[in-house]
RNA sequence: GCAGGAGUGGCGGAAUUGGCAGACGCGCAGGACUUAGGAUCCUGUACCGCAAGGUGUAGGGGUUCGACUCCCCUCUCCUGCACCA
């Protein structure tokens, strides 16, 4: 409720200084919550959306939110819906042109391969043809792309199928069998749905994807332009997750590997990807994804058991399981062995679950000495750790130092041993005969920076990585490195960049993290897909004039229990016919985030049949000036509305390349403070200093233990009359030993600290509603609700009223005068004015209410009679925050018209200058009295006056003036000795 | 673990080119009006101290005539990401 309170004070104060401001209200109603929730209710969606929708706006109509209703949009009405399906027809028939980095129409595509500009590779992926690049000569003889017309129609087919933006594709999905859905990644938090929170398994399935990837780089770059949080910014960017680095290949020595049945090569090459191509040197194994398409291929028969055994363990382990296990490493060896190709070594190939097929190649080189996850992993399975890279000394210092100081005697590893000996002519005895405080000795030389102690830590990194204990994955000189060394990291990867390219072993390459969005939903309740499958399964688009493609009505909307959405059910609306031909419709539907994509651009022309807005009026409108929204929409919501803006930008539906310029978030508003205090099984009170939250694994609940005991405790809510504030914390009253825990949750009806707004508007009204909402704090900041606080605003309202309107339980009326305002309190009007009018620009709802206050109060000081310039001043100011008793207020002065048309007041600087300045005076930095001056008043004259202020007078006595300072209108300050 | 944000009275918060810390609201205390007050108005309210004065913006150090504000270290809380090679 915040953001619109918020949103409709901007757009009010907006209307008053004369701008033409859109603010309107839409329905995003599709989707699993509102599914959900219907599902609940036993009752069909459309039932419970409309009255959610009608509840929903009779509390916003309440508040009275000074929304366009004409603008109001419904993304389930299938007059919107209508355009929804119209934009995935347009991503249907375009795609990413990787020259020119923008969609293009599908035919473009076939145009350019039908002229042979694009030729088809062996995959189906399309790239320009060689033979134009006069690069013939070469390639001739051993041409491997084709012709357009050297391909069927069949493959014709899949390779145009395959570039569009919006394309069907069988890769493994997130399948939530509570929900009976696939989800996109980013509806996936920690192995579970966001919705429900229901686990997740990957499982293959024919799925409609959007390429959103293909747009990863315009919408990281993009975003540097925009007005939005940093924090927000960088969610999106980390999301996306570009980074830089170099495809290595190794080829597999055909030795090791069980030799090559019919059909199959010898000559493997498995490619890497890394970050740091600098460190190539420093790959002591290889490990590849447990789902790597290579790895039974080259499992040694000796190994096969294990491999098949530990790819079995990790398919039916649940992503939730495995994220819990990032500490401990796992995996096994295959047998095979990969050849480095800067020097080639032969280095084992293993398969380990931190590989994730997902991301790069599905498989790395492992730098144990400069990546912690391979350091782990190689520390486990005692695989070589070699050093490449040279720390810098203060990395040596503090980890030798930490090592030494933590070590204990008597388990000293053998690495530490090797270590120690290397550094003999420093360190003499042996680590298992160290005391503590000679280990505190040597820690402490280590951390000192002795030259001599730094070569030798220097010439054992060299040697002996390992025995420091940890990787070393920041940047430093390349050593131990043929090509590169000497070289710094920077350098060092450039080069190494060059020797792969020219050795035809690798390639500079950037990877994302950020997946195609997974589009399509195994549920009722969403968009239908306006496409129709052929006999062979291909899907056509359904003609634009068909549209919409309407969701047919079914009694029975749940899903299936199996993976066929609940559409399969309608075989009346499935079966069509196609040129004569038998087709099926799409049973899949959209998810809930498609209509909320574009719900911006169809306020702007709500209405229009012709077209999902109108091409002038959204050049007049767009960009969106402001949008105050959730940080929880930072990766889903925000990300796919700006990949829709621009493909719609791209193929030139729309002027501008990003839809929201301005954007703020919101804080939540979480329940009233709670005191918590904790509780041993026995009833026994302990201190919350001495509590721990402990999180299983693999589990979101929580234990509390005691940090002492490890007993578990329980928590118990007291009520706030029985703590007290003690120093560093809340107490019990009854026994300040045991310290309390306090703090703010969020609402949440299981909690029970749910605010109704229905009863708080009900008791105090809607315009002390708004206020107190605003008022509480900066609007970013999440803040606790208390119930107590409303009464400020309500006696702030009620005060206006009794100094503008009268006190009516009283029987007294205000007297609005003629009479020119005193000069004191026209002074404050004008700077009231001033700083609303900053405040309310900025957002800064707090402190334009505050000074309205004071403003208020001067009035109510000032006696029974106020003059009418004052008074409907500060009609005009409220009106934006308070606009109900603003606009009664102002009718109240006579004035027919309603206010939020009235012109916002203007100040007059003249109004804002001081006559006579009270000036702080400090000596040596202490304040020590005012002095007053006229406000023209030179350096010199206020330098004597402030002299002889009484207060002042006696610290400057007796003492030498060293200095005098004078700050302008601001203060004078002395300094003595 | 990594990244970002924050830490100011009993509570929400104000003050940022470095210049009177605690605006404004709540709460609390005292008083006025009142049959009554959970209405209204007035006064007070960071802490120690009778006072003079001293101390105070998470903790420690630094720069400065002067630091909530700038620099270094540490702690706590929030938010996001998390085996991303």
């Amino acid at each position: 409720m915040r953001n619109y309170a918020i949103g409709d004070a901007l757009a009010r104060f907006m209307r008053m200084r004369g701008y033409n401001v859109l603010h309107p209200m839409g329905w995003d109603a599709f989707g699993l919550p509102a599914e959900q929730y219907a599902i609940k209710q036993n009752v069909h969606p459309r039932v419970t959306t409309e009255q959610n929708i009608a509840n929903f706006r009779r509390q916003i109509q309440m508040l009275g939110l000074s929304y366009d209703w004409e603008r109001e949009i419904d993304t389930t009405d299938p007059a919107y819906y209508r355009w929804t399906q119209w934009i995935f027809l347009q991503l249907f028939n375009s795609y990413f042109d990787l020259v020119d980095k923008k969609a293009k129409p599908i035919a473009h595509l076939i145009h350019e391969l039908q002229n042979e500009n694009l030729v088809v590779g062996p995959d189906g992926s399309v790239h320009l043809n060689p033979t134009q690049e006069g690069l013939e000569a070469i390639f001739g003889d051993m041409r491997i792309e084709r012709l357009w017309r050297e391909l069927d129609e069949a493959e014709q087919r899949a390779v145009i199928d395959g570039q569009r933006l919006a394309y069907m594709d069988d890769a493994a999905v997130n399948w939530c069998p509570g929900l009976g859905t696939v989800l996109a990644n980013e509806e996936v938090i920690d192995g579970k749905s966001e919705v429900g929170g229901f686990p997740v398994v990957k499982q293959p399935m024919r799925q409609w994807v959007l390429r959103i990837s293909a747009y990863a780089d315009r919408l990281a770059d993009d975003l540097a332009e925009l007005n939005w949080p940093e924090s927000l910014k960088d969610m999106q960017r980390n999301w996306i997750g570009k980074s830089v680095g170099a495809e290595v290949d190794f080829d597999i020595d055909p030795a090791s590997i069980p030799p090559a049945g019919a059909g199959e090569d010898d000559g493997l090459t498995v490619t890497v990807y890394t970050t740091r191509p600098d460190t190539l040197y420093g790959a002591t194994y290889m490990v590849l994804s447990p789902e790597h398409e290579l790895v039974l291929r080259i499992t040694s028969p000796g190994n096969r058991a294990a491999v098949e055994a530990y790819r079995a363990a990790v398919a039916t382990r649940s992503e939730r399981d495995r994220l819990a296990e990032t500490k401990d490493k796992s995996g096994v060896f295959t047998g095979a062995y990969a050849i480095n190709p800067v020097n080639d070594e032969k280095i084992p190939v293993w398969i380990a679950d931190y590989v994730l097929m997902g991301y790069g190649t599905g498989a790395i080189m492992a730098v144990p000495a400069h990546d912690q996850r391979d350091f782990d992993f190689a520390t486990k399975f005692k695989l070589p750790i070699k050093a490449v890279v040279m720390p810098d000394d203060g990395w040596l210092k503090s980890t030798m130092s930490g090592k030494w100081k933590t070590l204990e005697p008597r388990i000293a590893s053998e690495e530490m041993v090797m270590s120690v000996a290397d550094l003999n002519d420093v360190v003499r005895e042996k680590v298992e005969e160290w005391s503590a405080e000679e280990q505190d000795r040597m820690a402490g030389l280590a951390q000192s920076g002795d030259g001599h102690l730094l070569n030798e830590m220097r010439r054992a990194y060299r040697n002996h990585p390992e025995a420091f204990g940890a990787a070393f994955a920041g940047e430093g000189i390349a050593i131990n490195s043929l090509a590169i060394n000497d070289l710094a990291t920077a350098e060092a990867k450039e080069r190494m960049a060059h020797v792969l390219a020219a050795e035809g072993t690798g390639r500079k390459a950037v990877k994302y993290k950020l997946r195609d969005w997974i589009f399509s939903r195994q549920r009722y309740w969403g968009e239908p897909f306006p496409i129709i499958l052929d006999a062979s399964g291909n899907p056509l688009a359904v003609p634009e004039a068909e549209l919409p493609v309407t969701l047919p009505e079914m009694a029975d909307f749940r899903p299936t229990g199996t993976m066929d959405p609940p559409l399969s059910k309608a075989k009346d609306w499935i079966n069509v016919t196609v040129d004569g031909k038998p087709a099926v419709r799409e049973t899949n539907t959209m998810p809930q985030w498609a209509g909320s994509c574009w719900y911006y651009l169809r306020f702007i022309d709500p209405s229009n049949p012709n077209r999902f807005v109108d091409a002038e009026k959204e050049k007049y409108w767009m960009p969106v000036d402001l949008y105050v929204g959730g940080a929880e929409h930072a990766v889903l919501h925000l990300l796919y509305a700006r990949f829709w803006h621009k493909v719609l930008f791209d193929l030139g539906h729309v002027s501008s390349p990003e839809p929201f310029q301005r954007l703020v978030n919101q804080g939540t508003i979480l329940g009233e403070p709670e005191y918590t205090v904790f509780e041993t099984a026995e009833k026994r009170a302990v201190s919350a200093a001495d509590v721990e939250m402990v999180y299983e694994a693999a589990s979101d609940v929580a234990e509390a233990k005691m940090k002492s005991s490890g007993e578990t405790v329980f928590p118990r809510r007291v009520d706030e009359a029985d703590v007290e504030r003690m120093k560093d914390g809340w107490v019990l009253k009854a026994d300040p030993g045991i310290r309390v825990d306090s703090r703010s949750y969020k609402m949440s009806k299981s909690r029970g600290n749910v605010v109704n707004p229905d009863q708080v508007v009900g008791e105090y009204g809607a315009d002390t509603f708004r206020l107190y909402e605003m008022y509480m704090g900066p609007l970013e900041a999440q803040k606790p609700w208390n119930t107590r606080d409303i009464v400020g605003m309500s006696r702030f309202l009620s005060g206006v009223y009794r100094n503008l309107v009268g006190d009516e339980e009283a029987g007294k009326t205000a007297t609005i005068t003629d009479g020119q305002i005193p000069d004191d309190l026209d002074r404050q009007m004008h700077r009231t004015i001033k700083k609303v009018g900053e405040d309310i620009e900025s957002l800064r709802f707090n402190t334009a209410i505050a000074e309205l206050i004071k403003l208020n109060n001067e009035i109510g000081r000032m006696g029974a009679e106020v003059p009418r310039a004052l008074a409907e001043t500060f009609a005009l100011l409220l009106a934006p925050l308070a606009p109900h008793l603003a606009e009664e207020i102002w009718n109240r002065l006579g004035h027919g018209e309603s206010l939020a048309r009235a012109a916002w007041p203007k100040f007059d600087a003249a109004k804002l200058v001081e006559t006579t300045l009270e000036l702080p005076v400090q000596v040596n930095g202490k304040l020590r009295g005012t002095v007053s001056v006229p406000a023209d008043a030179g350096e010199e004259q206020v330098l004597e006056a402030a002299v002889l202020v009484g207060s002042v007078k006696p610290w400057l006595e007796g003492k030498t003036l060293a200095k005098r300072i004078y700050v302008p209108k601001k203060l004078v300050s002395f300094v003595v000795k």
